[in-house]
DNA sequence: CGTCTATTTGAATGTACTCAAAAGCGGTGG
DNA sequence: CCACCGCTTTTGAGTACATTCAAATAGACG
């Protein structure tokens, strides 16, 4: 499998050597999934960080009154997992599930520590992803403050205009935090 | 000044030995402010990342129709600042003001990356905050998704008890994504 | 003590939700 | 390749949560 995609990608942040890619390549694997595939359930405990190099991966999770919210969506280029159950090593309370069929790379913990030991800039590179995640959820929360449904609509499109095309408009529903009803109507007013 | 009570702090993810906390104390000042007192406008660019050794300091910001939202308090032993404006380097679209009389230390860019250099450790240490700060700004996407604004602000009651009686309920309100009329019917209800 | 700010209360309104039913669309099998 | 089934989206009617604006009351600081 040819990671070049990735490379590409954190090359934005650190420059890796052709024998640097080389160890990274064998502290990963490769997992390809079909579409509508968990690759991780509720109460699992999350032992993976995963690169999307192709496909969408969607995190969502059930409240206690079973309405399913979407946390995050990660198209190509996009790390996700679950960072919390990841470093505490406790049961996920979220679901992580292919949207469409999806090539993954997969990164376990002890290989990241080996990572962050053999090639220590990517303590640096995972710091500055950290940082730039932190700032895109606080956006996230700032919109929800300032913005009616209706504006973060209008955002998400701005923002992610491609998703809208793979993603089940109920997906984006409840990742604007509104209903699938209430989105519609809205599509509706214009 | 005593930095011990950020020392203690610190040793909670990387222990430092005395050289090392000789060397922090040398890179950073110290900063004491009356309550009520601005420490980053917006339109200034946020030079500095504050640890705070006592008092509270708050962020908040004005949306599009003046509405004031709060982002954050950071009581005594939490670090806070505008990640975005000192990162990127760009002007703050936040206040950061005192709610009351505080000490801080302040770090600047330069001196944070003499840090990662002269104690690489210190890199972890952020990482890891880094990730503290993201794991927390999610929880809080999610209650706002999940919860009403009176469960919301029950969670808050459980999570900062002492806040309650420091901050005034409007900073509160603005804090839960509500407004302060609403929080005080919420309060009566019981 | 007086002034300024914070909080409470009332009445009317709006944004978004629920439940139910209809319409649309897409994938699968015959 | 078409038809059907199941899932997604739309539409309608009634409702709840939270807001706005205004005025009254309470609290805090100088």
């Amino acid at each position: 499998m040819n990671l070049d995609f990735a490379f590409e990608r954190f090359d934005k942040i650190i420059s890796l050597n052709d024998e640097e890619k080389g160890r990274f390549q064998e502290l990963v694997e490769i997992l390809e999934v079909d579409r509508k595939t968990k690759i991780l359930n509720v109460g699992q405990i999350c032992r993976y960080e995963f690169f999307v190099l192709s496909g969408c991966i969607r995190t969502f999770y059930y409240d206690e009154d079973l309405n399913e919210h979407t946390t995050m969506f990660a198209p190509e280029g996009w790390w996700t997992g679950n960072l919390k159950s990841f470093v505490r090593e406790t049961p996920s309370e979220h679901f992580l599930e292919s949207i469409e069929k999806s090539t993954l790379i997969r990164l376990n913990k002890n290989s990241l520590e080996e990572l962050y030991i053999l090639i220590p800039k990517f303590e640096r590179y995972f710091r500055v992803l950290l940082q730039n995640r932190l700032l895109a959820t606080q956006d996230r929360i700032n919109n929800h403050l300032s913005f009616s449904a209706d504006e973060r609509y209008k955002k998400f499109l701005k923002a992610y205009p491609n998703l809208i095309q793979r993603v089940p408009l109920k997906h984006i529903a409840s990742y604007l935090g509104i209903t699938p009803t209430y989105l519609s109507r809205l599509r509706a007013r214009r």
